[in-house]
DNA sequence: GCAGTTGGTTGCAGCACGCAACTAAATCGG
DNA sequence: CCGATTTAGTTGCGTGCTGCAACCAACTGC
């Protein structure tokens, strides 16, 4: 019984923090944020995992293919993105940031951490370096093990 | 510097678990999952907060009037909610859970908290606790105080 | 070299969302 | 009490992200 409040509580909070997280982005834009979410998220992706073939960044973000071809057709036109076709197979293409991508993730980046600071500005580093290493586990968790997708299959 | 990096650790983190958290919702529909991610929401908000204004929701939950007004009406063709004249304001409705909605919301519930659970079934309680305690305080921050919307203005 | 596979693109549809225009009901001032 | 203004909610319109399915082009195997 307290295990089952206990999750209760944590669905809510994770439910509302998320919430709270995703409604961020929108002001944020207004406010002058260089990149909107997703092409954040696209952006920071490509940028560290070097150059990344389509179907591959589509994978690690959990994204159709086709949702990965529009948003990197914008970066691209944007000149944020730059795209090379891959040596050793003619159809497929290699993402890399171009310099003026690096430029804008770096903005993006100080933004989001000036934004997060601010909000944050009276928690302790205990508690900021406590919920980083907590999401991370959970991120990992939700995603990598053995249920990212299919939840209640028998297989 | 350790400042700089950790929040910018914790800004990654934040990300990538509520995109993990976002997602967690389409697969879970498919495997059955009774109530939508916003129907969830707004559902549970409508049952903690009793009879609510459209108005007063849409505050809540910092949507437009509009769009809860659009998800209200789905609910209530679903026979979820209840919508009544407020007897103080012919223009206004209350807005409550019916008992049919209330027993979705429970099922809900019960499906979101198994399918947490699985997910964390290595979690010690103290560390699930803890996760919670954070993110309740990180919504908190991320909503009420002085920045919920405007980010950067010198008011 | 042809059949089958695989990487990517595009047409299509669904959904949530915000803004603006609008209706109806309340409230205010004369 | 009546017209003017404000307020609650609805609806039209446009936008953005997303997945699915059909499609094209390039690679692979027999």
């Amino acid at each position: 019984m307290t295990e089952r409040d206990d999750i209760t509580a944590l669905e809510r909070a994770l439910v509302r923090a998320a919430r709270a997280v995703g409604r961020l982005d929108l002001p944020a834009l207004a406010a002058g944020a260089p990149l909107g979410k997703e092409a954040y998220v696209m952006l920071a992706r490509v940028d560290e995992m070097g150059p990344i073939r389509a179907s591959d960044l589509a994978a690690t973000l959990k994204l159709d293919t086709s949702t990965v071809s529009r948003q990197t057709h914008k970066l691209v036109a944007a000149g944020l993105i730059e795209r090379t076709i891959d040596p050793v197979d003619g159809r497929a293409c290699l993402l890399s940031v171009s310099e003026r991508g690096r430029e804008a993730l770096a903005e993006a980046v100080a933004f989001r951490r000036a934004q997060l600071a601010a909000l944050l500005r009276d928690w302790s580093a205990r508690d900021r370096g406590h919920l980083t290493t907590l999401l991370d586990r959970l991120a990992d968790d939700l995603q990598q093990p053995s249920a990212p997708d299919r939840v209640a299959q028998p297989t």
